[in-house]
DNA sequence: TAAGCGTGGCC
DNA sequence: TGGCCAAGCTT
């Protein structure tokens, strides 16, 4: 692994600084978190954009905090209803740990979030990452800020060939952000290489004759900014078989069950469900014998409606749905309840079940 | 360190 | 169309 030292050796720091400002000042998109600089605000939009796209950010940023305008307000609301809020964004994890690191905030540093590298990336779900964007962005302060835009237009700036996939890699960049970065703005600084990287420096075909720092850019006169970053490709996912129902009683309300509140979306609603498995009998013996199991619930299954297939970032589920009326009385509990259709908008279920709701009703609305 | 954790858009 | 990608964090 290079020193960062030798990596900005001969680099023109203070005209790439004030290149890079400068475009930023002109050239950056008007956004809904830029209105102000909210510690708040810049908190949410920060784990928003974790992994997700700015234009998928933007309603759910405007709606979230309509919802929840401050601190206190995020700390008192109902987790259901926060959870609602984040419906569809994915990687759930996040909003319940912000949730839990707001009432750290509200409760141990007087609503106000802390401005010190040691005390913001202890609050949970706050990483490396937002460590910098926070304190760089609402408080001025000059820490790295690095994500993949950064470890993108770096690496071909700097002709940098580390596998940005590794761990290791993110410390480099950190450390080469620290001996270039701004120290009289760097926001703009920080927020000037993501913009750079959301906007030219593209992961592919880069608009490299835009580029306000092309002069700058040892992969651009060296001709492989198309080589770079390197990134080595992580392994295909797993499928699995489940077999699902959207079962009803003679009351037209439906059976819903809320998930565990720990792994894969943890805490959000979903119809009952059951992986199945070659060996162990007919699909469908397998998920009556879980509805026994799990609910105490005898079913009329008929024919499946629908396959729905959902694809995740590790892993694909292949759902064979069944219609089915529920035959015998269901025991509800903090986890188990019986709602009426129009009631399922309260509850916050994953997009894979939202489908199956969908296509249930299109299924209905014929029948 | 590698794997788990969502979703939608793009070509 | 299936793989890749997008302002990462946790364990």
């Amino acid at each position: 692994m290079k020193q960062s030292k030798d990596i900005v050796n001969h680099f023109n720091i203070n005209q790439f600084q004030h290149d890079l400002i400068s475009w930023f000042e002109k050239e950056q998109r008007t956004l809904p978190w830029r209105a102000d600089q909210d510690p708040y605000k810049v908190w949410v939009s920060e784990v928003m954009l974790q992994q997700t796209r700015v234009d998928t950010v933007i309603p759910y940023f405007n709606n979230f905090i309509q919802q929840f305008p401050s601190i206190e307000s995020l700390a008192n609301a109902d987790e259901e209803k926060v959870l609602k809020a984040w419906e569809g964004l994915g990687y759930y994890s996040r909003v319940r740990n912000l949730q839990a690191a707001v009432k750290e905030v509200h409760e141990n540093y007087g609503g106000k979030v802390p401005n010190t590298r040691e005390e913001i990336s202890q609050l949970k779900g706050v990483g490396p990452y937002t460590t910098g964007a926070v304190l760089s962005i609402a408080y001025g302060v000059p820490e790295p800020a690095v994500d993949g835009n950064v470890m993108r237009v770096l690496s071909r700036i700097l002709s940098i060939w580390e596998d940005i996939a590794k761990p290791k890699t993110r410390r480099l960049f950190e450390e080469v952000v620290r001996s270039i970065i701004s120290k009289e703005n760097p926001s703009f600084f920080n927020q000037g290489l993501m913009e750079l990287g959301a906007i030219v420096c593209t992961p592919t075909s880069p608009s490299c004759l835009l580029c306000p720092v092309r002069e700058h850019c040892r992969g651009f006169h060296e001709g492989v900014q198309d080589q770079l970053p390197v990134k080595s490709k992580k392994k295909s996912s797993k499928t699995v078989q489940l077999t699902a129902s959207v079962l009803t009683n003679e009351d037209g309300k439906v059976l819903i069950h809320k998930r565990p509140g720990t792994g894969l979306l943890a805490n959000l609603w979903e119809f009952p469900n059951v992986e199945v498995t070659e060996e162990a009998g007919s699909e469908q013996e397998q998920f009556l014998a879980y509805l026994q199991t799990h609910y105490r619930a005898k079913a009329d299954l008929q024919k499946p409606f629908a396959t729905i297939q959902h694809v995740f970032s590790h892993l694909v589920w292949n759902i064979q749905v069944y219609r089915g009326t529920l035959e015998s009385e269901v025991e509800q509990t903090s986890t188990i309840k019986l709602v009426d259709f129009t009631e399922l908008e309260n509850y916050a279920f994953p997009v894979s079940h939202q489908n199956i709701l969908k296509v249930y009703k299109e299924v209905e609305s014929k029948a």
